[in-house]
DNA sequence: CTTGGTCTCCTCC
DNA sequence: TGGAGGAGA
């Protein structure tokens, strides 16, 4: 059986003891395998703050189908079809896929699988079927039978709210025209069990492509509107484009956030509240350090009422005014930002009506920010642990009273959220090479012989990788290897091929062996396990391999050098 | 393979 | 035009 959710633990078993999620080790994880991905030059979409996922195109290599045309690798797996259907161009796509496993396992002790198909949504469909570390492909001749046996419900796009009501208009119309439904057989039996509950949920969620795909457009259409019926419609033909890969740049907002079983005692939301905003303000300074920018608005949000899951229940959110030491901190001079404008109270009001931060209304744009620095006897360092106390309780201090003055008699509190909005210019550009690489990948090209167009041979390949953090002392990160693009890669070998049996980070000492991944702290049967992990310095600390200065997991942006550490010894 | 946490995007007002 | 809130990844 899956797992219960927290707020069900909860009220089955007081007194349960619940260690937080150590998200920070997601976020490591994450950003290495982007790390790691990025490496081929392709470009590699990050998805979710833990996740990313990497369309490469694989077009015009001859040179590398002729060099390694000795079938597929041990890991991959074909969809109900056979080795011979494989064309050279998704072998090629496979043998690469492979290669970025190895290196995910070999520099992170992570594993990945991933889909290979023509079309990203059937490798994006194929790559949970892939789990848990191997690789599938889908030939060109099973890819549309792929695609319409695929449940409606697995779809992206499909898998809450509008899935759940595209398939229950579906599942009415189908059983009224008595229609043969797909999936009739397996369905049939447990329906048998609930009498005339034909229209019941089982039936639905085991609805396919398939099913929708009998339906002529006009009455698809009616059933379940126009924009689903164009997805769906969309779904079936394989249609997408890589050109769609949007590779994304910095994060638009930073936000903490926490669930609980409805809460009414006000000290304890207080508390709660006080947590968010100290690991909010952590992030934070970071950012401003890391990256010389700082958030224009900061935002309380919070959920009253039960929801079973991501959403439901009553959420509502509002901004906040900007404590200004918080504001100054994190831009450039301590002094300067905060108190230009403090003085005119009229941009001041207005600063806040707004919420803005002051020195944005001073035209200070972010290329000019700086990192607040606090000078500590060895020089330049990111704010201290007390600062950034301090900045934590001044945000506390916002924050409390703003929460509490707008909740109702039991506030029935079930979730808060903190959250820092960087604006909108964040978002970064594909870059001039990459795009380059999707357009020629992407449009067919003349056949070397002949002047005649050659049929796009391209391959889409698409990995989804969530790692998954366990007991593992930490996240290694190899240095960053030279960028190469995918042309160098297949005319070359990956950037894997050159480090041949060299290992770097810490699971060389340990054999290589790949970190035993753990499904965080939250699964509520092994959270009194971890316990004792949780307490343990190593979660929370790495030391520099140069120097072998102790740090805070907070400020690991470097894992195996740190960026203070400017010892040039190896 | 879930959940919960995080982040983005879309829609409506 | 932009903020609130819902939905999805």
């Amino acid at each position: 059986m899956g797992s219960i959710s927290l707020a069900e633990a909860n009220a089955k078993c007081p007194g349960l003891i619940v260690l937080p999620m150590r998200v920070e080790r997601y976020r490591q994880a994450g950003a290495a395998v982007l790390e790691v991905l990025n490496a081929w030059g392709a470009p590699v979409e990050k998805t979710s703050y833990d996740v990313v996922r990497n369309a490469v195109h694989v077009g015009d290599a001859e040179g590398f189908f002729a060099q390694h045309s000795q079938g597929l690798p041990m890991s991959a797996r074909i969809w109900q079809g056979c080795e011979e259907d494989v064309s050279p161009d998704l072998e090629a796509g496979v043998r690469l896929a492979e290669e970025m496993r190895r290196a995910i396992r070999c520099k992170l002790g992570l594993t990945a699988s991933v889909g290979v198909a023509r079309s990203k949504i059937a490798a994006r469909m194929m790559s949970p079927l892939a789990k848990p570390d191997g690789i599938l492909l889908v030939t060109d001749t099973e890819a549309d039978a792929f695609m319409l046996s695929r449940p409606i419900r697995s779809l992206p796009g499909f898998q809450q709210q509008r899935g759940k009501e595209v398939c229950t208009k579906l599942a009415r119309l189908l059983s009224s025209r008595g229609a043969a439904i797909n999936l009739a057989s397996d369905v049939a039996s447990h329906a048998d069990d609930h009498v005339a509950s034909h229209l019941e949920a089982p039936s639905v969620d085991v609805l396919t492509v398939g099913d929708a795909a009998q339906l002529s457009a006009a009455v698809l259409v009616r059933c379940v509107g126009e924009d689903n019926a164009a997805r769906l419609r969309r779904a079936a033909a394989g249609e997408d484009s890589v050109a769609d890969v949007r590779v994304r740049g910095l994060p638009r907002t930073l936000s903490t956030e926490a669930s609980f079983p409805p809460m009414d005692d006000l000290a304890a939301i207080a508390e709660q509240l006080r947590a968010l905003a100290s690991s909010l303000v952590k992030r934070l300074v970071a950012e401003s350090a890391a990256r010389q920018r700082a958030p224009v608005r900061l935002l309380l949000s919070y959920r009253r009422g039960y929801a079973s899951s991501t959403s439901g229940g009553v959420v509502r959110s509002h901004g906040l005014a900007w404590p200004p030491r918080l504001a100054t901190a994190l831009l450039r001079h301590e002094a300067s930002a905060f108190a230009t404008v403090a003085p005119d109270a009229q941009g001041a009001a207005q600063s806040e009506r707004r919420n803005r931060i002051p020195a944005r209304e001073e035209g200070i744009v972010s290329a000019d920010l700086k990192p607040a620095e606090v000078h500590g006897r060895d020089g330049p360092r990111a704010a201290s642990a007390v600062d950034i106390c301090s900045l934590s309780e001044e945000l506390a201090a916002v924050a409390v009273p703003s929460l509490l003055s707008r909740l109702a008699a039991p506030p029935q509190l079930t979730r808060l959220i903190v959250s820092a909005d960087f604006g909108t210019a964040a978002s970064q550009p594909v870059s001039a090479s990459i795009k380059d690489f999707l357009v020629e990948g992407t449009t067919s090209h003349r056949s070397p012989s002949g002047g005649q167009e050659a049929e796009d041979k391209s391959a889409v390949l698409t990995t989804s990788i969530q790692p998954k953090l366990t007991r593992s002392p930490g996240i290694p990160v190899a240095p960053a290897p030279k960028k190469r693009s995918i042309r160098e890669f297949l005319s070359k070998g990956g950037p894997g091929a050159e480090q041949g049996t060299k290992k770097t980070g810490r699971y060389a000492s340990q054999g290589g062996k790949p970190a035993s991944l753990d499904s965080a702290s939250l699964r509520v049967r092994s959270s009194v396990q971890d316990a004792d992990l949780a307490s343990s310095t190593d979660d929370y600390s790495w030391s520099c391999e140069r120097c072998t200065y102790l740090h805070d997991t907070a400020d690991a942006r470097h894992f195996l050098v740190c960026s203070m550490c400017s010892c040039p010894r190896r």
